[in-house]
DNA sequence: CCAAATTTGATGTACGTAAATCAAAAAATC
DNA sequence: GATTTTTTGATTTACGTACATCAAATTTGG
């Protein structure tokens, strides 16, 4: 059987107030007495039973979603996810809040930071906007022993506890290989279409693509990026204007807006073999890559981020340990012969 | 809040001894009672609190992990991360056991579920080798309510509750295609390194390899199946003795042993363009994968097999629902830009 | 060495459920 | 209507931990 506070007591030889005391960091304990405790639970290998201990303290994981007021398909499905979740509250002892904040709108992220650091949720996750007052903000939170993670898009370089998204860099190189390959010994020029280059994600994606493009696939010409803002009317009118060049063979898509790009390689391109990569699984590109309008997709499982994120958060607040290996978000590749 | 046993006897109108009665199906209750109180607890949406159960049942979940005596690199890391799980027990009120059977070996593997069956474990988790009385005998269990996931091998037709691994199929054919688009245009025989024919997950692989490469790559010709037995030395020796036929222009190694697949590659093939596709991720492969051997990998995560067989068989033993997006083993795609 | 301050012990209650016991009430049987 | 059987109620203990209270012991300061 495993170990009890009981055992504990018995072994360090105090009463089971005074464990209780170390076990829960409250004051009054001598120092050696402290100490004798400490090596009891660490010679007897004890652990605490967290739902024992969360059922005493009735405990329940306040945890607030930070997520811009996007409105694309990604985002909503994240929503959907986040839901989801929240459905499971009770199971799960979570309170779940979201809150929607201005996209790309660093003062305004860190308004909402500095409101819940009052507030003291147990755990934080967010869609970070790259910037040096978020990463401040954020730092500061960290410092002061607030959980956060960042959820989709992370914020390099500063404390947060855990990112639960995937690596875009390693995204785009990945998306430059299969076009690469694909393509094969021919020459041309590749289209890119992107939501903004402001979007930390984007300029990601777009750097791992050049890169490996320059590298590996030279004779593949990069032509400038179409900045779609993740609109589909926008996408399409870019992409069809785009397809009055003979010279472009293939497109990488690595932002959201894929419908208004589907359409127009439908309306333009039906007797051209173009090799087309995009981001994101939705019901459009799935079909798409069906319909072998689109060849690869690149995504990222919101659901997995989703739970991930609270998984990450509750044990943090506990001060357990994750399984990194569960926690890592992988890149899913998805030709039409391996969706889900 | 949410409601308690106590609150749905009293909005029953009974005591908390014949709530009780009614949750934990006991004997005794008349069915009008019994009505009254299953009325309460749907009306006030009551959800037992599983964490408090547990405690008071003082329970734990033996399961049991019935694996081949196989000996390559997957099912050494398949072992591994069922240690790992078992290093997790305390925490997850777990208590794993394993339990080798000769592979391939129907009887065997029969033998040892009936012994189970007297023993009542409150799981188990089955490398399935699918033979029609292997199927029987699941089926069997299964009807005397034990919860029975088949692991990394499926058990078609039979009625085990959940499968934690990937669809065989799909990956023959992601292969295919992979191997397909990346040979473009060019003519040339395909080479198909195997295990053993009569392994169904090797079987399946190669079903829809050949699937994908007939349908919409009918100018590469398949050769005949190498069964390398999954064993580094005779792959080296097929494949060696293979790639004297100069009309080969790509290899698909479906099974393990490309250990030997690997060294016959670097000796034989230096001079030419060989497009190589292999399954599992391991030192070996990934090193190839990063030298140019092997130009991508198809995978499935031993660890998230492990992990979503215990939770899944946990919740089947406490009749809890699973979220089945969370339990679908997902094929990894590798290419070495993305790479854990 | 005494008083004050600090440290420790002993004990009880609570969390939500399981499981057992025994008494009481209601229903079914004759 | 008495008897047996079934159903229900009331109550208690337990699981492992948290947290509070009060008394007792120990240490510290003067």
């Amino acid at each position: 059987m495993r170990p009890t506070v009981h055992d504990i007591a018995a072994a360090a030889g105090v009463s089971l107030a005074t464990v209780d005391r170390v076990l829960n960091q409250r004051p009054g304990v001598r120092h050696v007495t402290r100490e004798k405790v400490e090596t009891a639970i660490r010679e007897l290998g004890y652990i605490r039973d967290v739902a024992a201990a969360n059922l005493a303290k009735g405990r329940t994981y306040p945890l607030v979603f930070i997520l811009p007021a996007s409105d694309n398909s990604f985002m909503h499905g994240l929503n959907a996810e986040i839901r989801q979740a929240v459905l499971r509250s009770p199971a799960e002892r979570t309170d779940i809040r979201t809150i929607e904040v201005p996209a790309f709108d660093p003062a305004a992220l860190v308004f909402v930071l500095e409101e819940l650091s009052r507030e003291r949720p147990c755990g934080i996750a967010m869609v970070a906007t790259d910037a040096p007052e978020v990463r401040a903000t954020v730092d500061r939170l960290v410092r002061e022993r607030f959980p956060i993670v960042t959820l989709v898009s992370d914020l390099t370089g500063s404390l947060r506890h855990h990112y639960a998204g995937v690596d875009n860099i390693a995204a785009g190189r990945t998306a430059a290989r299969l076009l690469g390959r694909f393509l094969g010994p021919r020459k041309g020029e590749i289209a890119v279409l992107a939501g903004s280059m402001l979007v930390r994600d984007h300029r990601e994606r777009l750097e791992g693509f050049a890169a490996v493009m320059a590298a590996e696939f030279p004779h593949l010409a990069i032509l400038p990026v179409l900045e779609g803002r993740d609109d589909p009317e926008v996408a399409h009118r870019l992409v069809a204007d785009a397809l009055g060049n003979a010279g472009i063979i293939g497109v990488y898509s690595l932002g959201a807006g894929n419908r208004g790009l589907i359409r127009a390689l439908k309306e333009k391109a039906v007797d051209r073999t173009l090799t087309v990569i995009a981001h994101e699984l939705t019901a459009h590109t799935r079909a798409a890559l069906v319909d072998n309008t689109i060849d690869a997709i690149l995504n990222q499982d919101a659901g997995h981020e989703v739970r991930s994120a609270i998984r990450v958060l509750k044990a943090k607040a506990d001060g357990l340990a994750v399984i990194e290996a569960q926690e890592r978000i992988r890149l899913d590749i998805f030709l039409k012969d391996n969706l889900p």
